[in-house]
DNA sequence: TATTGTTATACTCTATAACTATA
DNA sequence: TATAGTTATAGAGTATAACAATA
């Protein structure tokens, strides 16, 4: 990619820069109100509709298994998630989201969208679903 | 914030959650590959056209000055900073970047370019320009 | 043999508390 | 007294390597 300054493009790169920053600045603050990491975070965010295992965990999060083993202990102990046996194959488990792992995700939801409208309050309705709409399709254009 | 399922609003959030995470997914695979923790990778990027003492760097990335003084220590110990006296107050140091912090920067900030450009491709140079103003817009309309 | 999960180990990141030197 | 920075300590997060159980 060029360097040219007049390139929309460039300033584009760094307008996302500073909104990721924002926004994780955001989440991160959120979760430490709560005593939770961002990882345990997006883990319960995973599980709010469905179980998954420690390797499918570990493919959406990003990180090896054996992390996520230590990550879902530390959150089993908080008493947000179970380990729960997988009836199709021994060797494996199925991490699911405890009732008060449910309370906290819906907590969490509505507190972040109360955060992030500090940012989204900047915009007009139309404005903002014309924003979402160039996101989404940035999104689309790749995998996450 | 309301949930109602039509507000505008609500997949905004979502959308920047995801493209924030997508972001600092991309920014975190950069700096690991030169391997920097992505916060070695903003000090640099906040050290590339000043210096800065170790409270004021501890201000900009939200960090306890404890911390900072360990990270400065590490990125010290790979070559990328320096530490100096401040003649004006001897208690302070300034922290510069060093000629090749200077490189692993320029380095690094093509390189993100490049990788958010999986991002970016997806926009034609009137969207993206459309994009970075609105960004921009939430972006002034709070601090950071 | 291959896969799932765990454990042991090591390093980074971070905060709190206590400290030194300077202002 | 207050501030700048460091150190000691502790816990979370992460990866690699080695392992046990199961497939």
């Amino acid at each position: 990619m060029s360097t040219s300054r007049d390139d929309p493009r460039l300033g584009l790169v760094e307008a996302l820069g500073a909104v990721a920053f924002a926004v994780m600045g955001a989440l991160t603050k959120l979760a430490a109100e709560r005593d939770l990491s961002l990882t345990q975070l997006r883990m319960v965010g995973l599980l709010r509709d469905r179980q998954l295992t420690i390797s499918e965990l570990a493919l959406a999060l990003g990180l090896d298994r054996s992390s996520v083993s230590g990550l879902v202990d530390r959150t089993e102990k908080r008493g947000l998630v179970r380990r729960e046996p997988n009836p199709a194959d021994a060797r494996s488990v199925h991490v699911t989201l405890s009732t008060s792992g449910h309370e906290a995700f819906a907590a969490g939801a509505s507190e972040m969208a109360a955060m992030l409208s500090s940012l989204t309050d900047a915009l007009s309705p139309a404005e903002a679903a014309r924003l979402t709409t160039l996101l989404e399709r940035m999104l689309d254009h790749r995998g996450l």
